[in-house]
DNA sequence: ACCTGAACACCGTTCAAGT
DNA sequence: ACCTGAACACCGTTCAAGT
């Protein structure tokens, strides 16, 4: 905002890239809405707060992002780049098991991420960075690409859906026993999870890894007599 | 709203339960609520559009839910109730099958359901139905009581996942060769990824059932020597 | 080229008032 | 007991106007 600050002097723009000042002024939006985004969560991240945010009226966001969609895919774009998924191993379960608490730990970072990549039009290409990594160690394990394809659909529903319970929840709603109790559901009998004993602290990371572990092993199975 | 129409006559209602009128109407505003959901998705259901559907104003509403969450913690417990998740299988197996199938065809039904059920505070009590049957089945399958949970929330997380983008998506966006030919990405490289033949018509259903397999396959190998 | 201000059509919810 | 109407503090976005 200080230094370069130039009298538009006709400007013809270069065709491809390079526009200077709008750049930066779009990166900035970025970053600020990516901190809204870390701070409150994925609801808070509108066009009126960013835009208070960083002192401007509402409308000159519309400068840099053509809508609130435009915005949010800019910041997850943001999120993801730079996050590398490849741990370059040479066996294809470290392979994935990096690639994927990778994922996970991002997700962490950002816990408002999963729910922002579920908004229709909001994921950006990057999201297919684990993708391509993990077809690389499932053709590596020897499977065929539109089973790998499916098994990342596996492994990323998976991972998005414990990282946004991880974050979002723990809910008390979601404490089984507790609900049964309180509300009572007729025609319905639930005795193992009536009487299941929920540890009071539910270690995520040990069920991501047992979850993970589950699935590496069922790929292996698909190779042998026994996986049907 | 024709037959039994009486002037309250001060009707000190009985404690427990039975209060004809009110559980009448509440019923229907949970039946439109539903019908709202199922026609136009998770963000047409609104206390405004709702009550406009049954022809009231926004605020008799709330004589019937204290909130907009209790709305639709309301529509989606009458969306599940009257499922079955239990099919009565021997095999843990087919019983555990049978279970995600069901709660996936219940998500074709109501395409909202799966977004509906992330709102915070909104998943209802009912949702416990498939943790029992599926608790049950991996018992018998010799799984450890938190191992089945674990497992549990991975089928869970997995089958909402995909449910979730088959009613939504397929999103023009999420395909990954387009995507990826159309934003330039430095500084990675997608080879795999890029020369990826997705089929037309993605299968949804075999998708569904090859990661059903994979993950049973990969319970059975729990009990393996060769599992890790 | 970039920003503002007023406006429009929406939200959920509170509160006082009607019957 | 149930419903209305006006109001408040929010949304995303359009449009005309400023510099």
């Amino acid at each position: 905002m200080a230094s370069t600050r130039r009298t538009s002097k006709k400007a013809r723009r270069p065709p491809a890239a390079g526009n200077w000042r709008r750049d930066l002024t779009r990166e900035k939006l970025v970053r600020a809405g990516l901190g809204l985004l870390d701070r409150e969560g994925c609801d808070a991240v509108t066009m009126r707060r960013l835009a208070g945010q960083v002192g401007v009226t509402p409308m000159a966001l519309y400068n840099h992002f053509s809508s609130k969609r435009d915005l949010l895919r800019a910041i997850a774009e943001h999120a993801i780049r730079g996050t590398e998924f490849d741990g370059g191993h040479t066996d294809w379960r470290e392979q994935i098991r990096h690639c994927f608490h990778t994922l996970r730990g991002l997700c962490l970072e950002h816990p408002g991420l999963p729910r922002l990549l579920e908004i229709e039009g909001v994921a950006p290409a990057s999201v297919f960075a684990p993708m391509e990594v993990t077809l690389g160690a499932l053709g590596q394990a020897g499977l065929e690409p539109l089973d790998g394809l499916r098994t990342y659909f596996l492994l990323v529903s998976f991972t998005l859906g414990q990282a946004s319970y991880e974050t979002s929840g723990p809910f008390p709603d979601l404490d089984p026993s507790e609900r049964i109790r309180s509300e009572g559901l007729p025609g319905r009998s639930y005795h193992t999870t009536e009487r299941l004993e929920r540890p009071q602290t539910w270690d995520f990371k040990a069920a991501f890894d047992f979850g993970l572990t589950l699935v590496l092993s069922g790929v292996a199975a698909l190779g042998k007599p026994d996986a049907r």
